[in-house]
DNA sequence: TATGAATGAGTTTTCATTCAT
DNA sequence: TATGAATGAAAACTCATTCAT
C-alpha cells in the first residue's frame, strides 16, 4: 500500500541510499510474503533498483537475509543488556517487554523478521547462533530471576521460553497494529506472562 | 540415471495406498523441509508413485497441501469438541491437552503441519476458516470458563490464543522427542498455562 | 547447415528420438561455435526440443558434454585397438590413420570434439583419462614399434604425439573437406608423418 | 577532485603502467583460464586497477584480446623475417625454432596465446590475417627450400603447416616447463619436423 | 488409474559495459 | 585519466503441471 515514491520511466540516481532502499524492501518483502516469494525481480522492483545491483551488495538471497536478519538480532538483544542493569527483576523483564513492544510499532518488520517469519533452513550458523542468543540472554536472567526467589522450579531455560513466547504474542500484535498503545491487552498478556513464570510466592 | 528398461525390481502394485502413500510422504515432508523444498519429484519419489500420479489425486501442489491440513485441523479440533462433554473447565483445557500431547508423540508431523510449519500464504480461505476453528472453539470453552469465574478478566479470546501458545510449546517439545513421556517440563508448563490464565481467586 | 526439419508453429512429439537429436544437436554446436556459445536455449532450439528437456536427459551442459566425449572417445580408441591385431607395424599405424580419416570424413564433428575443440577445464576426471587413453594407446605402439627397430630413438611418448599431431593435421583438413578422398594432400602428409617417427633405417 | 576519501595505504599511482599491467593481467588470464573465465572484474583485479578503467584503454574485452594478440603474432612473425636474411635453407628454420622457443621459455602466455589458446570466433579479420601471416611467410620460405631442393616434393604450404605443427609441440613443452633448456626431446623433436618437410635426397 | 517424458515460465546469479563523479 | 556503483540482458538450471500412452 502506497509506497511514496515516483520515479516513472527513468529512475537513475538519488544521490545515497541504495544499500538502504534495498534492505528495507528485502525485509519489507520477506515478512510478508515470505523468503521464497520475495523473488529478486520483486525485491529490485521495490527497491528502485535493478536486479543486478543486489549482488553488488550481497553474495546471494540468502546472505541477504542473513545480514538483515542479524542486525535486527543485535538491535534486539541489546535490549536485555540494558534492562540488566537495573536492580529488580520484574522491572528488568518489564523494562525488555516494553521496549520491544515500541520496536514492533515503529518498526513492524523488524520484529516480524526475528520473531515471526519461518526461516527454518535459511539462516546460516551465525545467524542461529545470534537467534540463540536471545533465548541464552533471557535465560541468564531467568537464573537470577530464580535466584532471587521469583521464577517458578524448573529450568530458568523453560521459563525463558514460555515467558518470550507470551510476549511474542503482544509484539505480534502491536506490530500489525491490532493492539494500539492504548488497548488493554499487552497489559493484560504481559501480566499474565509474569504470573506463567512467577513462583507462587505468598 | 534413467532405468528406461522395465524389470519391475522394486515395488509395483500396493492395491491400496497410492493416495495414502502420497499424504504420508507429503506431510511428511511439508513438515520437515518446508513447502518449497518438497518438490514434486521428492514427494512422488518418497511416496513410491510417478509425478504424474500426483496430479491424480490432486489438482495442484496446494491443493494437496491444503487437503492435508484441513484434515489434521478437523483430528485436532475435535478433541475439543470431546472435551466439552466434561463437566469442569479445568478438566477440559487438561484433557485436551493430553490429547493433543499424544498425537504429537505418535504423529510429529500431524502437529507440526497444523501449529509449528509457517504455512504464510499457502492456505486457501476454507483452511485458514479451518485454522481459525480451533481458536473459536477454545474461546468458547474460555467463555464458559470465565462464566464460572475460572478465568481472568479480559477477552476470551486472548486467553485461549496465550492457553494455545504455551501448549503448542509443550507439543512442540513433545513431537521432536525432546519432552519424552516421564519428562517434568510439560507438566511444568502445562501448569503455567493454567497460571496464564487463571484467575486469582482463592 | 541447414537441419531439414520443419515442424512450425507445434511440434509436439516425434515418436523416438529426443535424446539422440539432443545430442547431435549438441555436438555440433560444441564443435562449432564452442562450448560457451552454445547456449542452453540454442542447444534445445537446434534440437527441436525445450530447454528444459535438456536436463531430463543430462544433469548439467557440462555433463552432457563430458558423456558426449567421452562416446567419441571411445569410438576412436576402439580403432588402436583393433589395428594392434596387424602384424606389422607400419601396417597398424597405417590403419589408424585410415579409418579415422574415413571417420572425418562422415562424422566431421565427432573428430573436431575429440582433437580440434578446446575443452579446457571442461572435461571431468573421467573424460581426461579417457582422452589420455589415446595417447596411452599409441605410445604401446610406438614401443613396439622401436623394439622392432621402426622408431626413432627418444622416448615412445613423444613419436606419439608427433605422429598424432600430423594426423590430426589430416583430420582437420579431411573434416573440414578441404582434402576429399582423391587428394593427393592425405597421403603425402601422412608418409611425411612417417618419416617424422621412423628410424633412418639403411 | 580526485576521489573524495584520501588513504593512500595500498598501490595508488604507477604513473607508466596502467595499460601494461591492464595487458599483462589480460594476456596472463587468456592464456590460463581462457577467454570467458577471464572476467573483466578478474583481470581488473589481477591488474590492480578498476573495472571501469579497461574501457579507457580498449573499446570492448574482444577488442582487447585482439590487440594483444596482434602484438604477440607480430614480435613472432619479425622472427621469421628475421631468419630470412640466413643465406642456408636450414639455417633459416633452425634460427626461426630457436628464437620461439627462447621466447616460450621467457614469456610462456605469449606464446600460448598465439599458438595454443583456442580463439575460435574470437578474433577479428585483422587478427586473423596476422595468424594467417606467419603461415605465409614460412610457405615463402618453404617454396624457395623447395627451389632450392630442400623440400619434399608436395604443396609449400602443407609443408610449412607441417613443420609448424611439430614446432608448436616443442613451444608447447617449452613453454610449460616441461622441457627445459637442457632437455634431449626439443633437438629431437626439431630435427624430426625436419625429416617431415625434407626431401629424400642423397 | 498410473506413468514419466516433455514443457516453459520462472528463479538466482553473472558480467560486459556505462556514466556521474 | 581513473573510479566503481549501477545496469540489464542473458545464462544455467528447476519444477509444477500436462498429456499421450
Amino acid at each position: 500500500m502506497g509506497n511514496g515514491n515516483s520515479l516513472p520511466t527513468k529512475r537513475k540516481r538519488d544521490p545515497k541510499g541504495t544499500r538502504e532502499r534495498l534492505i528495507k524492501a528485502a525485509i519489507e518483502l520477506f515478512t510478508t510474503v515470505g523468503f521464497h516469494a520475495s523473488t529478486t525481480p520483486l525485491i529490485a522492483e521495490r527497491a528502485g533498483i535493478a536486479e543486478g545491483t543486489i549482488y553488488r551488495h550481497f553474495d546471494s538471497k540468502e546472505h541477504l537475509l542473513n545480514e538483515i536478519f542479524r542486525a535486527a538480532v543485535r538491535l534486539l538483544a541489546a535490549q536485555i543488556q540494558e534492562a540488566g542493569k537495573l536492580r529488580e527483576f520484574p522491572d528488568r523483564l518489564h523494562a525488555i517487554s516494553a521496549t520491544w513492544v515500541e520496536i514492533a510499532r515503529a518498526n513492524p518488520p523488524l520484529i516480524r523478521l526475528v520473531f515471526l517469519t519461518d526461516l527454518g533452513g535459511l539462516l546460516d550458523s551465525n545467524s542461529e547462533a545470534a537467534r540463540e542468543s536471545i533465548l541464552n540472554e533471557l535465560e541468564k536472567l531467568m537464573v537470577e530471576g530464580k535466584a532471587a526467589g521469583h521464577v517458578r522450579a524448573g529450568s530458568a531455560r523453560i521459563w525463558a521460553d514460555v515467558w518470550l513466547r507470551l510476549v511474542i504474542l503482544v509484539l505480534e500484535r502491536s506490530a500489525s497494529g491490532d493492539w494500539p498503545p492504548d488497548h488493554p491487552a499487552p497489559q493484560q498478556v504481559l501480566s499474565s506472562a509474569w504470573s506463567a513464570i512467577a513462583s507462587a510466592t505468598r
